[in-house]
Formats: structure tokens, sequence, C-alpha cells
DNA sequence: TCAGTAATCTGCAACTCGTGCAGACAAACA
DNA sequence: TGTTTGTCTGCACGAGTTGCAGATTACTGA
């Protein structure tokens, strides 16, 4: 994704008009690696702006989409998420706590592929599943116990 | 996933009971390769049984996916679909008409991966994205078509 | 064979995530 | 400034899925 100022010429040069709104999306997406929800963001952005309405986040995430300045990551189940890297880059999903993560993967698109019979298909999307070492640390807890009697 | 015959035993091995609601999905499902939705199912099994709800249909899909009998499968938006194929293999989306079809890639679990960083992946969910050959050489091309089973 | 019981089925409400819509509002521009 | 658009907000609605409760049915054991 471009900077918030290099959005707004584009959103200009499309005859889109620049808001506050659009403006702390911007700034809010800029960098982000966490791939938010358009909840999370919505609760970001209610921070800086309370009245900011979640239809707006959601309106202003399918224009970034549909310039390319943004993907919407889907990994299966849940609420879509948002990327502003637009590297060729992959997915690693913590199945315990959700948190989305960028991985690299070399030689993806030169996979031997078997029945594919004249699909015309493009890169892939890779989405590994897993655990990540925050909840692996976790998940033997030696205190805190929450079901213990 | 096993024969309906089968999976009657695994079922009843499990204290659950065996219905004719049952036996029907799991003809329905068995070498079935369409990746069908719960709702094309429903609309299966209804010419077979009247009156079947929509209700039990997933729930013998979750208790299908629980015992490992078949695989839900998540291609990024619209319904879950249905995998009676539970080899290890991957799918390619028809973005034009939603057609799903298994593909089997070599090597896919020997990739390099940059960024895992002690995240504790298993192996990858591949999705390719792309045109069938139907929908490419069709002029008037199907949109979501209601022929999946 | 026939109750007793426990699982199941069905219908509907409710829930999550996202979109359509209409009227108030505000950015761009002269 | 005033006019023209595009935008924001709030709400209703839609798709997909699950929770729930009462009626129903499959198994069990005498
Ligand atoms: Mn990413
Ligand atoms: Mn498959
Ligand atoms: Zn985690
Ligand atoms: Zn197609």
């Amino acid at each position: 994704m471009r900077s918030p100022d290099q959005l707004t010429d584009a959103f200009r040069a499309r005859g889109l008009k620049m808001t506050p709104q659009r403006q702390l999306l911007f700034r809010l997406l800029h960098g982000n690696d966490t791939h938010p929800t358009a909840e999370s963001l919505f609760e970001r952005a209610s921070h800086e702006m309370p009245g900011i309405s979640l239809r707006t986040v959601y309106q202003t995430m399918n224009d970034l989409v549909a310039m390319g300045e943004i993907e919407q990551v889907s990994v299966g189940g849940g609420p879509a998420r948002f990327d502003p890297n637009t590297d060729d880059h992959h997915h690693v999903v913590c199945d315990t706590c959700g948190t989305v993560r960028d991985v690299y993967v070399s030689g993806a698109d030169q996979l031997a592929i078997d029945g594919l019979d004249g699909f015309d298909a493009v890169a892939p999307a890779i989405v590994f599943h897993g655990e990540c070492t925050q909840c692996a640390s976790s998940s033997n807890p030696p205190h805190h116990s929450t079901k213990e009697n």
C-alpha cells in the first residue's frame, strides 16, 4: 500500500474526494502487518474519531481493494482481513488465537500440479495453519488453570 | 470418506443412531467430487426425502467433519464446502462459476518458508484461482450455477 | 414384542458478517 | 459563497450458520 499522501492523490485522480475518515483509515493501515478486520479497524478508528461508522470502514476497504492498494485475505472462517502488504507472499494462521502472519514461500509458482486439466489457474494462495509461539507457550500453563478443582 | 455401510458402523460405535436422513446424506456424499455446499446437498436430499431439514444437513456434516470422515473446504467467501476426499490434495476454484476441483500438488510440504519464526505450522492449504475450461470457452458463462451437487 | 430412554429431527429464532439504501452532510471548484 | 457531487451515517436487509425446544424416532433390554 502506498503512503497516505500518495493514496490521497490516487483517490483524487479517480474523482474521489478526500475525507478525514479516509485519511484516518489510511494512517491506520499504513505499515500495519496485523491483517486487521473491519471491526478491529473500526475500534481503533473510533478512538481517534468517535462517531465514525463501521459502514465507512467497509466502504473504504472495498475502495482500496478495488484500486489494488490492499488485498483482502481470507483464511477460512471468521471475518475478512485486510492486508496493505501487496508483496507476493502467503500466510500462516494460529488456530488458537487467530493471529495471521506473513510468510514468504520460494518456488510456489513452480509447483507440479496434477489435475488442472485445462483449468487456467493463476498464482496460488497458500495458508498454513498451526499455533503461534505465544499460544504454544501458554498452552501448558503451570499456574492459573481456569478449570481446576 | 468410508462407505455408507462403514459409516453406519462408525456412527453406532460412537453411540450415535442411524437414521434415514443420515443414510441418505452418506449416499449423496459417497464418491461425490463436486465439493457440495450444505444447501446443494439439501436440495438433492429433498428430492428423495421431502421434509428433510437444512438443519439436519448441517448437523450431519459437522458430525462427519468431527469424525474426520469428510473435510470442510473454505475457498474464500461463499458457503462452506464439504469434501469426502480426505487424500492429501488441494483445490482450484473457478472465479466465474464457483466450481471447485481437486488438484494434486507434489512437493507442497517441502516448500522453503521464510518468516515462520517459531510458528508451529502444519501442512499448507493451497487454493488456485482461475477459470475453468467451460467458462473459458462459453460466451454466456453460468455465474455460480445451481448445477453443483 | 414393547415400553423406556436417549439421541435426533424439525422449525424457527438468533447470531455474525457484510451490503443496499436514503437522507443528511461535506469536499471540490468556480 | 453557492452549486455540484460524492460521502457518511444509521438502519434494514441478506447470506450463511448455529442455538434451542418440543415432537419424534432409533435403540435397548426385559
Ligand atoms: Mn499478509
Ligand atoms: Mn477436494
Ligand atoms: Zn496464537
Ligand atoms: Zn467456471
